[in-house]
DNA sequence: TATAATTACGAAATCGGTTTCGTAATTATA
DNA sequence: TATAATTACGAAACCGATTTCGTAATTATA
């Protein structure tokens, strides 16, 4: 079967190409019994319109980007379900784009938006981001762009974030709570938003807790990019001859790798060494030992984030800089920062 | 800054609009020079062709779907990295659909891609599918597709998948070596071709094992869609008078519901009972206790299909349906089918 | 009943590129 | 030097829909 034209498929039905079109669309001018007529035939004779001419005439592409690092971390994909429920629900379609937090490709994606190729754009910033020069592109060109979790500071737009500078705070207090007396913060990128606010909230609880004890201490290390390198750090760091008693994993990866970590230094968790995680594994209830983390509503970010995106494409004068969302994080506590081993636990060991 | 057409730009420049067009897409009519001359004022005036009209005109949108059933999994999650590094490297785009294992999703969105938005699909069907209906629509209006993991029997096209029948053998003859008696197989859906010969496997696996030995029993479990429904199955499972020493897990997702269930009844993993689960999960090592898995080349898998569906776009006449990549999984051995517990752990616990 | 307003539809312009085809200028061949 | 071939570019048709605008038929108002 080839793919029929309106021209063809009007012609087959004995109707004009103009009353097709606005019988699809639903058009006013149009009687209700010729509509359902089209529709019908339509359906029959399996006309599909072809979207691109249809983009083209009406400039809409009923389509969005969404970019962001990788899909391979759990936050993502769940972040990825929550944008594709809303954009199903639009009737849009959904592009994807991985940065690998690389800031060339992140720049030749945001480049290609710019063509009207999709109505609005959301996007988790790479870690090589620093400039919102391309973003400011797109702006320009009335293609909408909201943030979701990394953010970048110096562009005016929506954002939808969590809190992350209460819950560094949160977790350092956790780990101060449990009894550590020297907190690691292991970090993966100075420059992301969301790490800095996570590292300044760790840093304020540890200095209220130094400033009525000064026996306890604390320090930050920034991780590299590369697997291998980041693995060497956070041994050094368990190594160290003053090495903490509680870590900060800022994220989900960087938990895996202290586990492997310690794991194959014979470090014993949470007697030696107490975790919490920036995470949304699902296994975290399941690892040896159980992971506390500090878990990022991921799917309602996602989902948030797109909402308000559409907002702005079908409603071109809303203002997207006054919308600053913030979706809590909370701390579950498991066993790797209290110690506690539940009875069912004990049981199957 | 407005959006600047073609022919404002080739104002602009003083050249004609098809000197303009055919010297970006480098045809061999425009001299060296110029072509130099309208790349250069292309970037500073930032002119970018319209897509649409170009996919209008050209009949190619340059653009592949991806309809997967969710992107939770870090299955699809690492093969989604595969697609996208090859469509990439295409200067393709993805479009991806979440059928949320819903056949009537799935439909849809195969209607629509039938309408020439885009160049080729690559599958992974619903657990619902069974007729291939909707496929063939498709296949008949030259679009080109391509199964990924899941395939669909009765309907000729390329697929990639792993060696499903192999690896429930391999699963079932691992638990049977490391000493189970009664092995059962939890398997999420009966009408999925891959969760059939991973099911068929462990039979082929079991049969001869009772040949040899008859005191050896087993059983298989279809898990229902909803998480509580599997989650009380399960239970069921594990309290049975005549209760399993040994499971195969037939996806992550059962995987993780057998590690609670077993947490929460105190039952033993490895002592009381073994297990094997068909995962990827990169947390599988660091599990309580570590898990062992049938790992699948996610990535690969994606990268492969990706590879033929651009084979077929290339090369319409290319023949698909002699295309059946088996890419093997592989059996990693860990504690809780083993019960081998690792210096290293011990020393952490 | 005559006129105005409304309804239902069709012809043609349009969206922004690509491509065919024609032509002037240049280079190669006889 | 005359003719053929090649090169480099421009005018206009075209892709397949949507939308404006015009018109005939119908219904409402005076």
């Amino acid at each position: 079967m080839k793919k029929l034209t309106i021209k063809e498929f009007a012609r087959a039905i004995n109707m004009s190409v103009s009353t097709v079109s606005k019988a699809l669309r639903d058009s006013h001018e149009i009687s209700s019994s010729t509509k359902q007529k089209v529709v019908a035939m339509a359906e029959e004779l399996q006309y599909h319109p072809n979207p691109y001419a249809s983009s083209l005439r009406r400039k809409k592409s009923k389509t969005i980007a969404v970019i962001l690092p990788e899909v391979a971390d759990s936050f993502f994909s769940l972040a990825i379900n929550g944008i594709q429920a809303v954009a199903e629900q639009k009737g849009y379609h959904v592009l994807i784009y991985l940065s690998h937090d690389k800031y060339q490709n992140e720049k030749a994606f945001i480049d290609d938006c710019g063509s009207g190729r999709v109505d609005g754009v959301l996007i988790s910033v790479s870690q090589e981001t620093v400039s919102a020069s391309h973003l400011r592109q797109l702006q320009s060109g009335n293609v909408p762009v909201v943030f979701f979790d990394r953010s970048l500071s110096g562009f005016e737009t929506a954002s939808v974030e969590t809190n992350d500078f209460e819950c560094g705070y949160i977790a350092a207090q956790h780990l101060l709570q449990n009894g550590c007396r020297n907190i690691s913060m292991l970090s993966i990128s100075g420059c992301l938003s969301i790490c800095q606010k996570r590292t300044d909230g760790f840093l304020a609880a540890l200095e209220e807790a130094i400033s009525k004890d000064e026996t306890i201490s604390g320090s930050i290390t920034e991780l590299g990019d590369k697997h291998e390198m980041a693995m060497q750090q956070i041994a050094d760091v368990l190594q160290n001859s003053n090495s903490p008693d509680g870590i900060v994993a800022s994220a989900e990866s960087v938990a895996i790798q202290v586990y492997l970590a310690t794991s194959k230094l014979g470090v014993a968790i949470p007697q030696q060494l107490k975790v919490v995680a920036f995470s949304t594994l699902e296994t975290a209830e399941i690892l040896n030992p159980s992971l506390t983390t500090i878990t990022q509503p991921a799917f309602d970010i996602g989902k948030t984030a797109a909402e308000i995106l559409f907002k702005a494409i079908e409603k071109p004068q809303f203002t997207l800089a006054d919308e600053h969302i913030i979706l809590p994080s909370r701390l579950v506590k498991r066993q790797s920062s209290t110690g506690m081993v539940f009875a069912e636990m004990t049981l199957s060991m």
